[in-house]
DNA sequence: TTGAAAGCGGTACCAT
DNA sequence: ATGGTACCGCTTTCAA
């Protein structure tokens, strides 16, 4: 059902030589005479031969396959990473395994595990949910791009951007507009934990050079639709203290809904409230007013990923952490809708 | 490298069984005391085994993997159908390889080569890219979904909206809200063979039906780029002949580019111009004004994807053609910007 | 330059 | 209930 059914030993019957010569002359290696190499290609060619790539792998203990693991492709700044880290695999000859994990840990596991079965020769995680995978993937090359963990894999490489400066610029950039109330809205980062995360802190520490008190941070306990949380929450909080007058968002999603809520309580974005939020992606730019983001620089962290993991399949020795720049891109809800 | 180096034999020996048991146990067929299912689960966990699905693959001649091909995943309509695709596969204990061919036929071609050689059950084709497959894939089953082939392949289903109605749907639209003079927006949907399309043709049949006169089509030879090609055709075409009044787009991202156009150009989008574009992504809602478009009920087509698989990989014949309903969604490029 | 054959890690048939 | 073993398709010594 699978596979047409014509194996390399049908080739070598056909061809009147031996399995080996058929697998040299396939593969380019060894020695063989120009003719051997024309009959077996013509051969292969015209029974529509196509080898298994099972026997091989199992053969050879490597597949040339890493598995990606993200949390959900429809999301674009996801599907960028996935694409751009697949795109550089590709070029090296490497096919990925892409897995969305719905964020689930379950489902990472599952995933992770079933991807270990395919013996892929390398892992990448992208995004959000951490894991017990450091226990389980043994010394299988990873990297890690945005993605949080208590304890690294073995071999391990970590690409991304400097998340608590991301916020901390974030910050800034509100405070150079002129707010002094500046809260930050921490929906869909996972809950329980955001807190300690880079991103909060990056917030923290921003307000605290500038001498500002921090808001209570806007906060939802739910994952998920982030854009609908985020305005359900930012109009609660005003409901409660209307004097913020800066939002800090850790993805354009979420900006979406802050942008949302100011909307529907009738509050000038970029006037009486500034906003900006992360990931610049075409949201951003296409709403009206025009949200304020960062450009973490996804093709270039894509690429990155790819490369340190092919410097890893090559048997180099992980590159450690790769800090990615970013840039602050100021449009309307920061600058006025003047801009 | 890849796997971790514990095999059944390494699990049969260190429970003292053979390795005909340790597979019955694993795998829950034949007949075995509770004693021994507890001891060989015991040592499997112990070890940290991993069956390898390369060995498995090769003793049965199947995978339990479908192979996915889109042109980019980083457009959010296709995203949105490989996920949905996917994870109807999954449900049913399938994974899924996906590949982005960039709508390019050799990527298109080396991808399902690839995907062969990996032994997959089944080839889901998403979006566009038109080729050679049907040749090569034999008597592999196959769903084709907004995909144009000459020659179907043997065991095929094919599913999807009604793309001819659509469009003509879309012209209906903007005749009702007073158009009379309709153009296509006729970007990036595979250069010289455009016209022939079904969405083309339902253009002239809606036209038709109205009694309208086309219009001389826009039109752009560049792929890719859609949303800046759109625009550069309709600020040219315009330039050209400002009469036209209503614009059908074949995608949102199209649309997009209609809108930048018109904005430029100083008319009223809604008023002066109506638009209606398709897919009814996020990019319709959010932008000002927002885009009518048509809502083609993605998560049921990609649904649909994955059933019609499932179904002829459990040995059923091929659906034939499954059409999904569609929706036109009207807001301000056609309601005008009272809405 | 070419060939014979072992072995990768499973599964399943056939004995026992 | 359990074990022995052939076999899936390929790569790779080692010999010829």
């Amino acid at each position: 059902m699978a596979r047409s059914s014509v194996s390399i030993y049908d080739i070598a019957r056909i061809a009147g030589v031996s399995t080996a010569t058929v697998s040299n002359v396939l593969n380019g290696k060894g020695r063989f005479s120009q003719a051997t190499k024309e009959l077996v290609e013509s051969v292969a060619a015209e029974q529509g031969y196509v080898a298994s790539y099972a026997a091989k792998v199992l053969r050879e203990d490597r597949s040339r396959t890493v598995g990606i693991l993200t949390p959900d492709v429809s999301n674009e700044f996801f599907s960028a990473m996935v694409l751009g880290a697949e795109a550089t695999l590709n070029d090296a000859g490497y096919s990925s395994f892409i897995c969305n994990t719905g964020n689930r840990q379950d489902r990472a596991a599952a995933s992770v595990r079933s991807l270990m079965e395919k013996s892929v020769d390398g892992l990448v995680f992208i995004g959000g949910s951490r894991g017990a995978e450091p226990a389980v993937v043994g010394d299988l090359p990873c990297v890690l791009s945005d993605y949080e963990t208590q304890t690294l894999p073995a071999r391990c490489a970590v690409v991304g951007n400097d998340l608590r400066g991301m916020t901390r610029s974030q910050a800034a950039v509100l405070a150079r507009r002129g707010c002094e109330h500046i809260a930050y809205v921490g929906v869909g980062t996972g809950g329980r934990r955001w807190k300690t995360s880079p991103r909060y802190l990056g917030y923290l520490d921003a307000l605290d050079v500038l001498g500002l008190e921090p808001m209570a941070a806007l906060e939802s306990p739910i994952e998920g639709a982030s854009r609908d949380e985020a305005k359900a929450a930012v109009v609660e909080a005003f409901a409660r203290n209307s004097s913020v007058d800066g939002l800090v968002a850790p993805g354009d999603r979420i900006a979406l809904g802050c942008l949302d809520a100011l909307l529907e309580l009738g509050v000038e974005p970029g006037g009486d409230v500034r906003l900006i939020g992360c990931d610049d992606s075409v949201y951003s730019r296409i709403v009206t007013p025009a949200i304020s983001s960062v450009d973490r620089h996804v093709p270039e962290i894509a690429a990155q990923c790819g490369r340190a993991m092919l410097a890893m399949l090559a048997g180099e020795e992980p590159v450690g952490q790769v800090l990615v720049p970013y840039d602050v891109v100021e449009r309307e809800t920061t600058l006025g809708p003047s801009a």
